[in-house]
DNA sequence: CATGAATGAGGTTTCATTCAT
DNA sequence: GATGAATGAAACCTCATTCAT
C-alpha cells in the first residue's frame, strides 16, 4: 500500500506540473486531479491546499536545477564551459512553461517550507562555486555575481506569453549572446 | 457631456493601467471601475469586453515606446547610446508590472486591431533604423538583429514575479551586461 | 414641428414592431431606440416603460385586424367567405411573429388602457355580427361562437417557434381544415 | 451518495418542469436551483449548461408522449377514437404550459442529442400507424397527414399566453371542432 | 482511504431606466 | 426636446473547498 500511495502522489505531482504549465498556477484543482486520475478528495488528502501542491511542484523543480547543475559541471572542460551549459539547459524553452508559472506564485509559498528553502540554498551554493571558479579561470568578468546568472535565467525560462519565435527555435543563440556581455574579455566599465 | 464622458474614458484608461500593473490582465472589471469611480456600466460601455480594454491599453503603451525611442534618439550623441538609453528607459522597473501583464495577453488582442498594428509596426522600423545606424558605427554586432534587442526587453520587462532586488536596484547596470554581449567587440563565434 | 414629432412616433413603432417580432417583448429598448434612428431618452419620452410602448404596439394590431375584417367583409360574396378569407388573412404567418410577441404580454398592460380596450371590443363586435350571419346563412355551425373563430386565429398566429414548414408553406391549406370542422355539415355531437 | 445524487437529480428535474413552465425557457437557473432544494453548483454538475437541462425535460415529455399514445390506442375501439383521445389528452392545458416553454427553444437543441431525436422518431412513427389505420377505417381524410395532428397539438398546446378560459374550461370541445374538420365527411376541395 | 457530490462566493456581462448636457 | 452617458441590479457560469458515503 506504501508503493500504491507513492505512486499515486508521483502521478498527481506530474499531472499538476504539466497542468500548472499549461494553465498557469490557477488551473482548477479538479482538472489536476483528473489528469492524475484521482479524485479532488485525493488530491486534497496529500496536499492541503494549493499552495502546498505547488511548493512540492517547485521543489521537485528546484531538485532538478541541482541535478543539471552537477551533471553540466561533470561533463565540461571548464566552468565557464559548464556555467554556459548549465544555462543553456535550464533556458531550454520547454522548461519555460512551468517556471513561468512558478514565477508567478508569491515568494512565502516556498520560503515558508524549510525544506524547499534548504534544498535552494544549496542549489545557490553550488551555483556560487562554478561562478567562482570560471572568474578564478579568467573567463567571467569578476563584477558579475551568482544572482545576476540566476537572474538572466529568471527572465529567460519566466517569459510569461512564451519566448518569441526566433528566440525559442535557437535559445542558446540568445543565451551566449547574453552571456558573451559577461566575459571577462567584454567588460566595459559600469557606470 | 462631451467633456465629462472625455474625462471617464481618461479615469477608466488611468485605473485600468493601475489595476493590471497590480493584478494582472484578468483584474477584475468591477476594480477597475471602481478604482476610476465609475460604475461597471460605463466600463463596459466604453469598452465591449476585456479585449478591448486591454488593447487599448496596449495601444498607449506601445504610443510610449515609440515616443521614448524618438526622444532617447535625439539626446543621444550617436546610435548606440541611443539605443542604449532608450533599453534602459523601457526597463524601468516602474513599467515593468504594467508590461509583464500585458505580455500575458493573446497576440489576437492587439493584433486584431489594425490602428494597434499600424503603431507598433511603425515604432519596430524606427527601432530597426536605429539598429542599423548602430551597426554601420561599428557599434553593435552585424549578426544580432532588432529582434534581439526587442527579445531583451521583453525579458527584462516582463518578470512575473517583478525583478529581483538587486537587479530592481540598478537595472541599468544588468542591461549594460547583456548590451556589452551585443557589441561587436564581444562577438563570439555563433556555434 | 407637429409633422416631425409625428414622423418620429411612428418611427419608433415602427422599429419597436420589427424588433419584437424578432426579439420578442423582452428586446432591448437601445436596440428600439437605435433601429428607429433615435436615442433612448427619446423613447421614454413618448412611452415612459416598456409597457406602454407594448401597448401602442398592441392598439396598432388590433386597428389593421379591424381594417382587414372590413376589407375581407366588403370583398365577399357571404358571410362564409368573408369569414374565411378574414382568417385567412390574420393568418398570415408574416405576421405571426408579432402576435407571438405580443401574446406574451400580461393582459393587464392592454386592458388597463381604456382607449386600446374600446378599439378591441368595437373589433370583436363587427367579427360577432359576421358570425351571426354566417350562421343565418347556414354555413357555420351553430354551436360555434365569436369565441372559437378568435381562438382559432390566436392558436394559429401565436406559435412561439414559429409555424411548422408545411403550414408555413400553405397557411390557409391548414386553417380551411380547421374551418371545415367549423361548417354546419360537418356538426357531431358535443358530448 | 449514489442514492443521494439520483434523488437531486430528479428533483433538480421536477423543479425545472415546474419553473420552466412558469417562466419559460429563460427563468433563472438560480431559480431552478433554489426550487430543486439544491446550489446552482449541483445544477451546473449535472447539466454542463441551460440546453443540457432542457433537452433532459424534452425528452422526459416526448417519453410521456409516446406513453400516452399507446394508452390511448390500447384503450380505444378504434384508431380514430384513438387519435381523437390521445389529441386529447395531449391539449390538456395542464401540459400546456411546459410545452409552450420547450417550443420556444431553438430545434438543436434537441436535434443534437441523439437519444432525444431517437425517441421523437419512434414516437412519431407510431402515430403514423395510427393516421393511417384511421384513414383505412374511413374516418380520417386522407388528404391529412402525421404532420397536420402533430401541428395541431402544437398550436393547441404551445399557445404562449395560455389558452382562453372558455377552451380551457373545455379543450376537449374545441379539439373535437378541429379534429371534425379531419373527418373523412367534412372534406371540402383543398385548393 | 478514495471518491465525487454539493455548496456558494466571485467574476463576467447585459440592460432598464434616469438624468446631465 | 433630444441625446446618449451613467448606474446598478440581476443573470450567467466557474471553481475552491468541504464532507457524506
Amino acid at each position: 500500500m506504501r508503493a500504491d500511495a507513492r505512486r499515486n502522489l508521483d502521478k498527481i505531482l506530474d499531472a499538476a506540473a504539466d497542468v500548472i504549465a499549461e494553465r498557469g498556477v490557477n488551473a482548477p484543482m479538479e482538472l489536476i486531479a483528473r489528469r492524475a486520475g484521482v479524485g479532488v478528495g485525493t488530491l486534497y488528502r496529500r496536499f492541503p491546499d494549493r499552495g502546498a501542491l505547488i511548493a512540492a511542484i517547485g521543489d521537485h523543480y528546484v531538485h532538478s536545477l541541482a541535478a543539471a547543475l552537477d551533471s553540466a559541471v561533470q561533463g565540461a572542460p571548464d566552468a565557464w564551459t559548464g556555467l554556459y551549459d548549465f544555462v543553456v539547459w535550464a533556458g531550454d524553452p520547454g522548461r519555460g512553461a512551468l517556471a513561468t508559472a512558478l514565477a508567478d506564485v508569491p515568494e512565502e509559498t516556498f520560503t515558508d517550507r524549510a525544506e524547499f528553502a534548504g534544498a535552494r540554498r544549496e542549489w545557490l551554493e553550488r551555483l556560487d562555486e562554478l561562478v567562482r571558479q570560471a572568474q578564478a579561470e579568467g573567463a567571467l568578468r569578476l563584477d558579475v555575481g551568482t544572482d545576476d546568472i540566476v537572474a538572466l535565467l529568471g527572465l529567460f525560462a519566466c517569459h510569461p506569453a512564451g519566448l518569441p519565435a526566433h528566440i525559442a527555435a535557437r535559445p542558446e543563440r540568445f543565451l551566449r549572446l547574453m552571456l558573451d556581455g559577461m566575459r571577462a574579455s567584454a567588460a566595459t566599465p559600469a557606470d
